[in-house]
RNA sequence: GUGAGUGUAGCUCAAUAGGUAGAGCACUGGACUGUGGCUCCAGUGGUUGUGGGUUCGAGCCCCAUCACUCACCCCA
């Protein structure tokens, strides 16, 4: 009986999880100078929570949650996304009396029971940055432009940043009914699933990528031009504070977010260079999900990264795939004893120190101290034993010495 | 959930008209009693995804099933 992983989970094995590493290093780093800290947070929530933000009748909610009854015959899902569980947590713990705005950024796993495909597994990972207490358009920009300076520090160039206003919820179901009446004599023309998106959610018809749709169409009202007064204004000031920050991107209208609790700006970003899942990391702003779940009416705005599609991106391996400073290759078995101690003297000072474990000759230690890159090896012998020396070979130069059989003179001679 | 493609060694792939499975890389060891990389040699490793069927005989043909991949839907 051989055993594997489910479908669309996957292992995640050196030496790419030095990459992952290095993201992560460098995402907090980042987050850091903006002032973020880090929640950690569950992976199991009641399954409300879910449904009450994301929305009844999205496809993440009606048929990709892992969701299943604990045994308290409790319904629990694994979560889909993080933003629910976070605004959560926020007012569980009454963050909201911290010092406003309360910025939080959380790394981690998320599930969709999905169809995997490029850039799409059932379990994936999210570097994900949320920020309350503040309406201010300078943090919309700010958010945009900290995503934006993360790519540039992992050296990920073939990006492009979208943007856009969905408006709130009194100027967005005004330009549904105006979209609607637009497609209404039209929708002969639309294909199959944009006759069903007509009824279930118009919006994504203009995401839709048939080409007799992309023409059909045509002419059709922005969302623009429908945002109240408000939201014209927030939007407008949006775009100023990414021109000041010199923030390159796009203007999409048919930007269309799958989260029902998004208001106002919602942005996107996207590679030519992945496959059919091209968008990298997205986000937006989120005005009255903290208040409908219980909490104070504050206004948030967030965005997640996903790791396993950003990967590809990262050109190259982080040169921190190295080897062990100190190889030490012992013959017989008093040498054998004295090498083990001495290793644990060496990691004591921090170096990266191993061992020819089985007993092999020195030809076949040595092919081994090379293979996995060894900066240096140490012989110990029973001539060494009894001079209580010991040759440090410098793998790099083949340059050999001597030293003295002690853990400061090893390290000053490597 | 729908559609298409692919399944042979750890990895990349061979196997002519169906005749009983091979190479390179990798790994381990030797040539070189205590010195790596190069070279040469050897070894480990496969019920050809699984189960049926056709056939004297199936990696190859047929059916089913599973897995993987890509795309749709949808999304990070």
């Amino acid at each position: 009986m051989k055993f594997k992983a489910l479908k669309g989970v996957h292992d995640i094995l050196p030496p790419e999880t030095y990459i992952w590493q290095h993201m992560e290093v460098v995402a907090k780093e980042v987050f850091r100078t903006y002032g973020y800290k880090e929640i950690r947070l569950p992976i199991i929530e009641p399954t409300d929570i879910f449904i009450r933000s994301i929305g009844e009748t999205t496809d993440i909610v009606e048929k990709e949650m892992y969701t299943f009854q604990d045994k308290g015959g409790r319904s629990v899902t694994l979560r889909p996304e993080g933003t629910a569980p976070f605004v959560r947590a926020f007012i569980e713990h009454n963050l909201y009396n911290e010092p406003s705005p309360q910025k939080y950024y959380y790394i981690g796993p998320m599930f969709r029971y999905e169809r995997p495909q490029a850039g799409r597994q059932r379990q994936f990972y999210q570097i994900a940055v949320e920020v309350l207490g503040t309406d201010d358009v300078k943090v919309d920009a700010e958010v945009i432009s900290m995503l934006s300076i993360f790519f540039k520090k992992i050296g990920v160039k073939d990006i492009e940043i979208e943007v856009t206003s969905i408006g709130c919820g009194r100027c967005r179901p005004e330009y549904k009914v105006a979209l609607k009446n637009f497609l209404k004599d039209k929708l002969n023309i639309f294909c199959d699933d944009c006759k069903r998106r007509y009824d279930i959610n118009p919006l994504r018809i203009l995401d839709c990528k048939v080409k007799t749709c992309i023409d059909a169409r045509e002419g059709s009202p922005s969302v623009i031009e429908f945002l109240c007064k408000d939201c014209k204004v927030h939007f407008n000031d949006v775009r100023y504070y990414l021109r000041l920050l010199g923030i390159e991107h796009i203007i999409n209208p048919n930007l269309v977010r799958g989260l029902d609790y998004y208001t106002r700006t919602t942005f996107e970003v996207k590679s030519p260079l992945l496959g059919a899942q091209n968008a990298v990391a997205a986000g937006g702003r989120y005005g009255s999900l903290v208040e409908e779940f219980g909490g104070p009416p504050v206004s948030g705005i967030g965005f997640a990264v996903g790791i396993e599609r950003v990967i590809p991106l990262i050109k190259g391996l982080p040169s921190i795939w190295g080897g062990p400073d100190i190889f030490l290759c012992s013959l017989g078995k008093e040498a054998e004893e004295k090498s083990l101690l001495l290793a644990e003297q060496l990691r004591g000072e921090g170096l990266w120190v191993e061992l020819g474990y089985d007993k092999s000759s020195l030809r076949s230690q040595m092919r081994r101290a090379d293979r996995i890159g060894a900066k240096n090896v140490i012989v110990v012998g029973e001539d060494e034993l009894k001079k209580q020396r010991v040759i440090i070979k410098n793998m790099k130069d083949k340059n050999e010495v001597e030293a003295a059989f002690d853990v400061k003179a090893i390290i000053k001679t490597i």
